[in-house]
DNA sequence: CCAAAAGTGTTCACCGTACACCCATGT
DNA sequence: ACATGGGTGTACGGTGAACACTTTTGG
């Protein structure tokens, strides 16, 4: 950091958010709709200014993420993805926005929190489909949030944040199967996932089912990190 | 991103560098010492102030790093770290700062670039000791900085950004093996990065050494992924 | 000849993959 | 009985770790 005391006028910092969670068997984000110019009345990643300004910005994420989910910060995973800040981004102003990824499990209702503004989930292949409109630089983030995502249920446990606080081991399965669009293994995956330390915590109970043998239950154990990743087969991203 | 247009006052946004290299057979981390308060005298990570409104915080970042390091943008790593904007980081008013990581070989002479203000080399270690003194929370940053170069390196080819243009083998090894500091068999190391197509390309010389074999040069070819990644011993970082 | 560093060959243990097979339930 | 999904056993092939060994230089 340098010396001088001066600020660029017409700055402004935002935060914003790129949710995924799973509905309907498919990857879908959070988006809201544009009241006012510009974009009005195209969809945006939700988000917002700086609240104040002693407000952290991990913090100002953290409460955007519970206004917008309704959700207890403990039952999601939050991180930085990356900060934006190419000079005509937004066209009023110079807005540079720091960007965080957020898993959560389904949701009862899109906006349960109470919030007034209109939240929906897009599948985001749609939101990424070259005829989908999304405002300002947001497809692209939505581009950097998958891929991180894909990335990060490799070698981490973060894919548990997308079921519900008890989940089965195809329930798990299913969410690395939609994120990485390739099948899985069921026999395999289980003998993986199980034998992580620390990652499944058998709740002693079974689901019911509808033909099939029951499923052990499953709650997320204290394990964060997995030795050896999970590897997909095609090489990375790439 | 929100509706509304206005912003928070008294907001400044900088762009620091953690630029890493590696010099007397140790990581070493940039540092400039600060001319005025708060922390005057003490080191700092190089960094300023977005020069003018119309500049991408991604170009800021490369022409700080060119400026300080008096290199070309090719022979260099440079990629966003994160984002820090604790409310108190800086005492004077509200700083939110975008860091850049940046990976360089070692450099004829600290300050090439003609800049005016002192830039040094310190060893991460050394820096992140807990009697070193750094300025803001910069300390955190190198932290997260060495984080993010020891994972990069596992599943990227970007180790070889911190050697010269040709380089051998075992510079390349040398490179993991400070890194992560910890020893790695030199023959299943060279069957294993000769070994993955497009990392890479033979000049067709050799070393002059002092003793033993001589050993190949290569330049970096064009292949950024390392597929299987090189795995450390140790569960990754925890 | 010896030391030192480069580079190759070989063995072995482990692990991911593939798939046969058994288990437990609903209809 | 049969379908459906859960879960276990096992054989095979590839790969990383360990290390003996050869190659090519300087002293």
């Amino acid at each position: 950091m340098p010396d001088g005391d001066w600020t660029i006028p017409q700055l402004a910092v935002t935060v914003d958010l790129a949710v995924l969670t799973i509905r309907s068997d498919q990857l879908q984000i959070m988006l809201v709709e544009r009241g006012i110019p510009p974009f009005q009345g195209t969809l945006a990643l939700p988000g917002g200014f700086l609240a104040s300004t002693s407000e952290d910005i991990d913090a100002a994420a953290t409460r955007e993420l519970t206004e917008e989910t309704g959700l207890r910060a403990e039952h999601l995973h939050l991180e930085q993805l990356r900060t934006y800040g190419a000079p005509d981004r937004d066209p009023r102003q110079r807005v540079i926005t720091v960007c965080y990824l957020a898993f959560a499990p389904d949701l009862p209702s899109p906006t349960a929190g109470g919030d007034a503004r209109a939240a929906t989930w897009m599948p985001v292949d749609k939101a990424l489909h070259k005829r989908t409109t999304i405002a300002f630089d947001h497809k692209q983030i939505i581009t950097d949030a998958l891929e991180r995502a894909r990335n990060k249920i490799e070698y981490t446990t973060l894919a548990a944040t997308f079921c519900e606080p008890e989940f089965t081991v195809s329930d798990l399965r299913k969410v690395y199967e939609i994120i990485w669009a390739q099948p899985i293994d069921p026999r395999n995956f289980h003998r993986k996932v199980t034998g992580v330390p620390g990652f499944l915590i058998p709740t002693g109970d079974r689901t019911i089912r509808h033909g099939g043998r029951p499923a052990t239950l499953y709650r997320k154990g204290p394990a964060t990190l997995l030795h050896p990743p999970i590897l997909r087969a095609a090489p990375h991203g790439r």
